[in-house]
DNA sequence: TTCCGTGCAAATCTTTTGCACGGTC
DNA sequence: GACCGTGCAAAAGATTTGCACGGAA
């Protein structure tokens, strides 16, 4: 799977465009523009985005898709487990690509600013893992937010 | 603060509606029926409820309040932080009430069919208690939400 | 040629707001 | 009597759906 591509991809060798367009050719799906816009603009992200965000930078880079399709599009790449949901506490719902080796990272979340930050935390992780196996639940997600105050509201 | 009541309270000594009626108070407010109903369903929760929840279990219970109603004392009970916003990643927001010595606690989410439960775990808090002092924010709440399938779907 | 992906517009759903009335202080 | 809490109706904002067209297979 992890096959080496054209000699001068480097920065990140993650191929997750190419993972999400061959799910999707599984899946049944044709090509189509707007989802590669869509594909493209989330592969390039930190971190998570609203669907308004996606249009409006996509819009920004002359490649416009509509609202709808943005939505269409998450919806299906959600299903595929190639992007997950983050819900942030503000009215939106933002999405962010699904990485495989990467690690996985959550929020933390300015109550004042709103500007959304990843981290990542192996302890965190560990509890969580455990836990895990001794809820009446089995287990597929897990989301966690920090909520307070950033440093720059604090200044 | 903690007074001893009519001696046959009982069951729950939490008295989070003294509480709320008395920060309520304090903040200024006068009381209302409405207001009033609202605090005695969250107090004999469980666990979360969203807004349409709660409208719907009290006109079964013969106390409706208007839907404007119940969001707007919402507001202002989270704002005072005697109820907190529990986001499940399902269309609506859910609520419940704040206690201040009960441990507090995190939800398990059925993808399936939509059940909230509640658990808490010491590891896991210590692990985010840690963590929130190595943050770039000032950490004032954090939540977790564990998604998966419930033994009833698996069954 | 068939069918899917996409855009547009309208619909739906949750949450918020404007306004008037009635109760609390 | 002054002002706040509440209900009702309309507004606002996010997301979804219906339909028709154009492009991919």
């Amino acid at each position: 799977m992890s096959a080496a591509h054209s000699p001068s991809v480097a920065i990140r060798e993650d191929g997750w465009i190419e993972r999400a367009e061959a799910a999707l050719a599984a899946a049944g799906h044709k090509r189509g523009g707007a989802r590669r816009a869509v594909l493209e603009l989330l592969d390039a992200q930190r971190c998570a985005l609203t669907a308004v965000e996606i249009e409006d930078e996509l819009r920004l880079a002359e490649r416009r898709v509509s609202r709808a399709s943005v939505y269409r599009i998450l919806e299906e790449l959600e299903r595929l487990r190639l992007v997950q949901r983050v819900e942030t506490g503000q009215a939106m719902v933002r999405y962010e690509r699904v990485c495989e080796h990467d690690e996985h990272h959550h929020h933390l979340v300015c109550d004042c600013c709103g500007i959304v930050m990843p981290f990542s935390d192996d302890a965190l992780e560990q509890a969580i893992s455990s836990l895990s196996r001794r809820v009446p639940l089995t287990v597929s997600e897990h989301e966690i937010v920090l909520r307070g105050e950033c440093r720059d509201c604090a200044a």
